[in-house]
RNA sequence: GGCCCCUUCGUCUAGCCCGGUCUAGGACAUCAGAUUUUCGAUCUGAGAACAUGGGUUCAAAUCCCAUAGGGGUCACCA
């Protein structure tokens, strides 16, 4: 049976690097019908945190990464790690050493050649005696990382370990321990980094590292998944779009490549629009209320359907959640900004002025203010004007939305309502036009 | 610096293990055209890569070696 196991430390956020470890940990897992446990490392008593255990834990289960086993915490198996220490020590493996008054455990390193097979890189060959003696137990009584992992990996019967290549240099230490303690290896698999967009190591210059920053900005968690699992493994075909189903069913550990990946924010974006698309509108407008909220709107008095028809309008338009918001601003309220530079551009002119004027008064007399008897009265505006739709269009757009881009007009004025488009259409002849007074 | 790992379009990658089907495929991005009430979306098309140098072979992106470049690691951190 399959048993892998995702070992963050919980010193930091769950950052898109640890969730892809944990990712592929737990395709592999479901795909070999095994084992997921996860066990959080916890043995640097300054900096860990519960803070950080209870990020990693809400980010894992935001992205649907469900366990099996654990949370393991190594700081509750003490007794366990001593009880190895001193089979090393009685063995002669092991010893005390003291520098500068801190007495610790170290290992007596081989000086053979210590040789694994990687799954992913094939074979690497260290000489052991070029590594020295490392510590196992700390002055303060926990053991080290080295030591704890081999314990605990070995206790859990951990058939593979999934880990970033940051850890190839630890894998002879790990190696000599199972030998002098005369345990059983566990397959490895070294997984190659995810790096910043400039290819440098990911840090937090880059932007946004850690998973709860995605969920924040508006990204779906399945969206994150699939990106994040295609930097590094792809499915052998031209998929990119990759359901949960279809990874756990074609994931195998020969086809992650051995190349570090670059984060690539605008293809993340294209994708999470793709997923925004396939997500039912009901849901969007569950996910997107917290967003709402946040940015100031009373969602409380927003009503649902007419909510959907808006999140319909705009669905193939923002890339993430927060950006909803962002374009649809103007339908929340009920002043709306003008810029300056637009208002010059667009509403300055006497022959705009006519034809607002114009606008205005067919549309007061509009008994039905849908998309369909909108478009017949703008239509016959600019017919009886003898002038271009496109001549009313943007004039017309920065009067009801104050922007200059926006979705369709008609479907923008229907939803929001025959009020505030004439209150707005007003305002601009008021306050911008010269010649216009109603 | 020692040791270890890596190197296909700008980016993510397919192909490499099992040399010929590769005039190297796809996606994102870019550019052009179409569409259009703006932007976007959409559709069509284009440009864009086997790090370099040696081998091996009838034949190399695919195998071998060297060089260069990038990364990791050298803690009583994990």
């Amino acid at each position: 049976m399959v048993h892998v196991r995702f070992s963050p430390s919980p010193t930091g956020f769950l950052h898109v690097g640890g969730a892809r470890t944990a990712l592929y940990n737990w395709l592999f897992a479901r795909h070999h019908g095994g084992i997921f446990s996860l066990r959080i490392e916890d043995t640097d008593r300054q900096r860990s945190s519960e803070e950080f255990t209870k990020d990693i834990m809400a980010g894992l289960q935001w992205l649907g990464l469900d366990w099996d086993k654990g949370p393991i915490f190594q700081s509750q198996r003490l007794e366990t790690y001593n009880r190895y220490v001193e089979m090393l020590l009685s063995s002669g493996k092991a010893y005390y050493s003291e520098e500068e008054g801190k007495k610790a455990v170290r290992f007596k390193m081989s000086d053979d050649t210590l040789e694994f097979k990687d799954l992913i890189r094939g074979t690497i060959t260290f000489d052991a005696s070029l590594i020295e003696d490392f510590v196992l137990r700390k002055a303060d009584g926990f053991p080290t990382y080295n030591f704890a992992c081999v314990v605990d990996d070995a206790e859990m019967k951990i058939t593979h370990v999934i880990r970033g290549d940051d850890h190839i240099a630890n894998t002879p230490k790990q190696l000599a321990l199972y030998k002098a303690l005369e345990l059983e290896a566990p397959k490895f698999a070294h997984l190659p980094m995810i790096l910043g967009e400039d290819g440098a190591r990911l840090s937090k210059r880059h932007g946004a590292t850690a998973v709860k920053e995605y969920m924040e900005l508006g990204y779906l968690p399945d969206a994150l998944v699939n990106f994040i699992a295609l930097l590094g493994w792809a499915p052998g075909d031209d998929r990119e779009l990759v359901s949960r189903e279809e990874m756990i069913k074609d994931f195998t550990l020969e086809r992650v490549g051995s190349t570090s990946a670059r984060f690539n924010k605008t293809k993340l974006d294209w994708m999470n629009s793709q997923y925004i698309r396939q997500t039912p509108s009901e849901e969007l407008v569950r996910l997107l209320k917290p967003f709402l909220s946040r940015a100031g709107v009373n969602v409380e008095g927003v009503e649902e359907s007419w909510l959907k028809r808006l999140v319909e309008l705009y669905k193939e338009r923002f890339k993430t959640l927060q950006d909803f918001f962002l374009q649809t601003s103007f339908f929340f309220t009920e002043e709306i900004e003008y810029q300056p530079e637009v208002v010059d551009k667009h509403l300055k002119s006497e022959e705009i002025t006519g034809l607002l004027h114009e606008v205005h008064d067919a549309l007061s007399g509009l008994e039905e203010f849908k998309k369909e008897t909108l478009e017949g009265c703008l239509r016959g505006v600019v017919e009886r004007k003898h002038v271009g739709f496109g001549k009313l269009a943007q004039p017309l757009r920065v009067a009801i939305t104050g922007r200059t881009v926006s979705a369709g007009l008609f479907e923008t004025m229907e939803l929001l309502g025959k009020e505030r488009t004439l209150k707005r259409l007003s305002h601009c002849l008021h306050t911008f036009c010269r010649a216009g007074s109603i």
